[in-house]
DNA sequence: CTGTTAGCGCGTTCAC
DNA sequence: GTGAACGCGCTAACAG
């Protein structure tokens, strides 16, 4: 804002007529003759006039402005997530302003506090790892607010969310080790205490009970909660081996990052893929199709997921009810995932 | 916006005092007395006071917000870069506002005027695809900007820029192939006219040159310019082919998503990477170092060079003179390049 | 149809 | 030290 912009005013000093006119005319009011207005269109035009949102903002009371809070925008997942929420956003004239959180709370919240006092019109939230904490943080502002993918205690009751149906998931991939045969299979989870963790883990438990399969605890692996951040890559690398030491034939991972990590130390145990061991991640990011072998994976649509949270919040501005949303996640089969028989066969061999 | 929030008159009323003595207050002036000062402050954080930044914006003229453009959300390339963007914003205490423009030019100006708009203080915009037509559309306007790995006829008088030196990744890539002891190097283009595809394919042939090799026109393959936006991925397969008919070991690709893509052509052709075909990169993004074999490229530090930008702008904001930047790459080895000895066998035994 | 006036919430002279 | 008054750029209520 170097070089102070021409203004209403200066259009209106210029056609002789007062800065209301001018505006009116702008906004196409029907008060204003046809003729004037043209010519007030022409001169604004000529003169490169620029409206000040920042002035209408403070006018209207609304800033045309959604807040958004990941963990991380360098994520795949979020990326996607924020390119569908930008998409809707713009369609309906709303601009966004991002904000990471790094999976810090009080960067969170600084977040939060940062968007009330920037006015902006609503909030969306996507950030899996800090679960509920902060229910009580949020209750006493008053902007719209949509949760993405967090589990809130009275979720259902103060908040608005769109999330996606962890417990399904857990069930899709389980099930689909069982129909290849199958029987040991593991979770290979990341312990964060999310809600995510939890529920995929739950449905890996269904799936099996379902199947009238006896448990085995040394069938999950789930990392201690570590004072350091290890990353997801390196979760799936350090736990694999105690699940290969438990004899499973399948593992289905909390999330694709988790089973990259895995089939990495499959590759530098000579452990191979999907001969030896079926391998099945979740959420279906880009990365997840180019490795090899290409991952059987659990998908979420991470960009309708976006587009499903900014367009409840456009609703919620119109003082629309909404229901959350549960988007049902569903499997996409690929190569790292086969028949028991083989797998069988080659652990064997591998003594 | 939904409740009015209190204002510093608010506070005002109920300290008995007159509202400029709350902003003094509030911002610490010397100018109010500690007592009334500390009282102040207690009411506001009693009464859940949060400044309107709105307010303050059309006082001071600045609205301590940054648009950013970028083509693509989605793309890790840009997510990465953006994560460094906002990383030393928020340090500065700046929201970044983000715009996708999905590499159309009507949408990047749009973008653009939306930020004039809202009277950003600040542009940063990245977007190889689209070029230096734009040069002319920013002029009119005053805001800072600073533009991000793209190239201007007169980049270094009117505009500010952080880059990557290409044509220098482009001849440490081939001359990584050369010291492998390869001969016959292609290199695998996109053609979109870019300043990045035209000067990696000039540091290509840089080092063909002063390695004293002749160059056969056979060995660079670029696609015609499409009608149809074809992806990285596709561009990769596609050309492949032509270049391994050739003749050629190694090949240099414009980016590592071309690379996969020519992996994964190899991979249904029979042909392995590094024993067959030498394979490099460039950009190392994360899903280089997963896939099999891993991808040896040419590495830019995207983060850093989001931090770059946004730390240029800040200084531009100081009324600081600012020296344009090229960042340099550096190589990163790993498995998808071999000695060409190998190479020449396998290809021979191949037919 | 158009001009005048009054805020939106805040920072900043200029007086006292 | 503190309050009154003005303006940032714009919309809207009220006159005419």
């Amino acid at each position: 804002m170097s070089k102070r912009k021409i203004s209403i005013e200066d259009i209106a000093r210029k056609a002789g007529v007062s800065h209301s006119t001018v505006s009116r005319a702008l906004r196409d009011s029907p008060l204003i003759s046809s003729k004037v207005r043209e010519e007030i269109k022409r001169l604004a035009q000529e003169m490169n006039y620029v409206p000040n949102a920042i002035a209408q903002s403070l006018q209207n009371q609304r800033t045309y402005t959604v807040g958004v809070i990941v963990t991380s925008i360098a994520d795949p997942f979020f990326g996607e997530l924020v390119e569908g929420i930008e998409q809707v956003a713009r369609l309906a004239g709303l601009n966004v302003l991002l904000n990471a959180s790094h999976g810090d709370f009080d960067q969170e919240i600084a977040a939060i506090e940062n968007f009330h006092y920037r006015r902006v019109d609503g909030i969306l939230v996507a950030d899996s790892r800090i679960g509920k904490h902060y229910t009580q943080q949020l209750t006493q502002f008053t902007v719209p607010t949509v949760l993405i993918n967090i589990d809130t205690e009275d979720q259902s009751k103060t908040f608005h969310s769109v999330a996606i149906d962890d417990r399904l998931g857990g069930c899709l991939a389980v099930e689909h080790l069982l129909d290849l045969g199958h029987i040991r299979i593991g979770y290979l989870g990341v312990g964060d205490g999310s809600k995510a963790d939890q529920q995929r883990l739950e449905g890996y438990r269904m799936a099996l009970n379902q199947a009238g399969l006896t448990q085995n605890t040394n069938w999950v692996a789930i990392p201690q909660r570590d004072e350091q951040a290890i990353s997801d890559i390196d979760i799936g690398k350090k736990m694999l081996p105690q699940l290969i030491a438990a004899g499973i034939t399948g593992i289905f991972c909390y999330n694709d990052m988790v089973a990259v990590g895995a089939l990495l130390a499959c590759k530098e145990l000579g452990i191979s893929v999907p001969e030896n061991l079926s391998l099945v991640g979740f959420d279906n990011i880009a990365l997840a199709s180019y490795i090899t072998p290409p991952l059987t994976t659990v998908s979420q649509r991470m960009v309708e997921m976006g587009e499903s949270a900014m367009t409840m919040l456009l609703e919620l501005f119109e003082g629309k009810a909404v229901d959350n949303i549960l988007l049902s996640p569903f499997l996409v089969k690929r190569e790292s995932t086969a028949t028991v028989s083989r797998a069988k066969k080659s652990v064997i061999t591998l003594r």
